[in-house]
DNA sequence: TCACTAACGAACACTTTGTTCATCAAAACA
DNA sequence: TGTTTTGATGAACAAAGTGTTCGTTAGTGA
């Protein structure tokens, strides 16, 4: 499984100075951070740090890969693990938010009012990506939709972020789950409106049965909704 | 009406460092820039900046208080011109982007993706001002709102921001009038939502009678909208 | 045990910041 | 118009930060 015969110095090294670029963060935020007081923190030497990355952007970006692996393989390991049943779909929104209270420390640093804003592009264009294959696909079958799909899923990944920011910054008052259900009222609606009104059932199926798949799965929260019934 | 018996190096001086950063920001982003850049580029001597500002958050902070009252100003203007029909209403959010259609240069460096986490902070802070005790007084009328008002808000000016930076950072290819309507589409019913189902038309006198003054003005668009229809 | 190599830290040149001050030139004022 | 006031100038400065180099030290893996 693993594939590593390295040096342990090299892990510890690189640990320490991400434990002390997380909590700098916090503390004062990215941008007033500099080198020396990384340095400081991890009690690391100036040439150390220059031999493991080019710069303090470099170091951020991999506390952040690394955080994006994990979150990948979360959802690979519920979605194998799910594969079993007949029902393999997963909320992916969820999930994050999930993902996210498990992680508060780091999310905090990389999403939170402390960040910085390389990594908040970084994270807004990754998850763009993630969608906007999904939005894509989902408007095959529609003409023109009322409002352009690049827009929409800016959109989206912008209410997403704002949500996760404002979770993070009020220490969490509500469960992932609430989260969840916040960010479903405030988007199914507007999906609806942004794809042209009444994402009808029909189409549901449509999709459901297209390549991709797990464009079904994602989108499962939005369509097959019930909160606004009651 | 001017009260302003200034030295006229004074003015001239200060505009030529902000026309400077301005052009910066569109080329190289607001991080990149240093102060010499500035200097450079406005051929004003270094202690003549540091003259004016203590550095160059203060220079940015001061150009967007000066792009602010220019909108404030034209608000108050539109308002007073309609006072005298019975139809003092207008579209805040409409404003909003002729406002940035106007002068796309200013917005493009202080919204646009070249923009500065800063100002970007300020300007989230600025329109949540605006927004919350709006908000707040829409919402005396109902026990609890299903969602917070204070994520409603941050949402909300999360939402207008991006769709802002959208615009400015795509060339602007729809008109102003099109951006508000996509903005109605996307958040309409995301604030139905929010607020608890269907904002009633008795509500709405409610909210116009209420002391509050331009309450009414500025919902009138989510409210008595007709993008639903159809 | 021993060869390897990561960590160290001092020293380096370089960039950027923010301040000071004597001098110059352009407003403002009468 | 001439005089005074005041802003602009640029050189010089200390301080802080960046990124690199290299000989030395010491932990690691075999």
């Amino acid at each position: 499984m693993k594939k590593k015969p390295e040096d342990r110095r090299i892990g510890r090294t690189r640990k320490l100075m991400h434990e002390a670029l997380m909590s700098l963060i916090v503390e004062k935020g990215y941008e007033a951070i500099t080198v020396q007081d990384i340095l400081d923190r991890a009690d690391v030497g100036r040439s150390t740090f220059y031999a493991h990355y080019r710069d303090k952007d470099e170091l951020l970006l991999s506390s952040f890969e690394h955080l994006r692996s994990m979150f990948e393989q979360q959802q690979q390991a519920i979605i194998a693990s799910r594969r079993t049943g007949n029902d393999p779909e997963i909320n992916f929104i969820l999930e994050l938010f999930r993902h996210t209270g498990q992680h508060q420390k780091l999310y905090k640093a990389f999403a939170g009012k402390q960040s910085g804003e390389m990594v908040l592009k970084y994270l807004h264009r990754y998850l763009y990506d993630l969608l906007i294959e999904r939005t894509t696909l989902l408007m095959k079958s529609r003409k023109t939709p009322p409002v352009p799909i690049e827009i929409t899923t800016h959109y989206l990944v912008s209410s997403l972020l704002s949500l996760m920011t404002w979770w993070l910054d009020n220490n969490m008052p509500y469960s992932a789950e609430k989260m969840d259900e916040i960010f479903r009222m405030l988007t199914t609606p507007a999906i609806e409106a942004a794809f042209g009104r009444k994402v009808e059932i029909s189409d549901y199926d449509k999709i459901a049965g297209a390549p991709g798949g797990s464009v079904k799965a994602f989108y499962s929260h939005f369509i097959d909704n019930d909160c606004c019934s009651s």
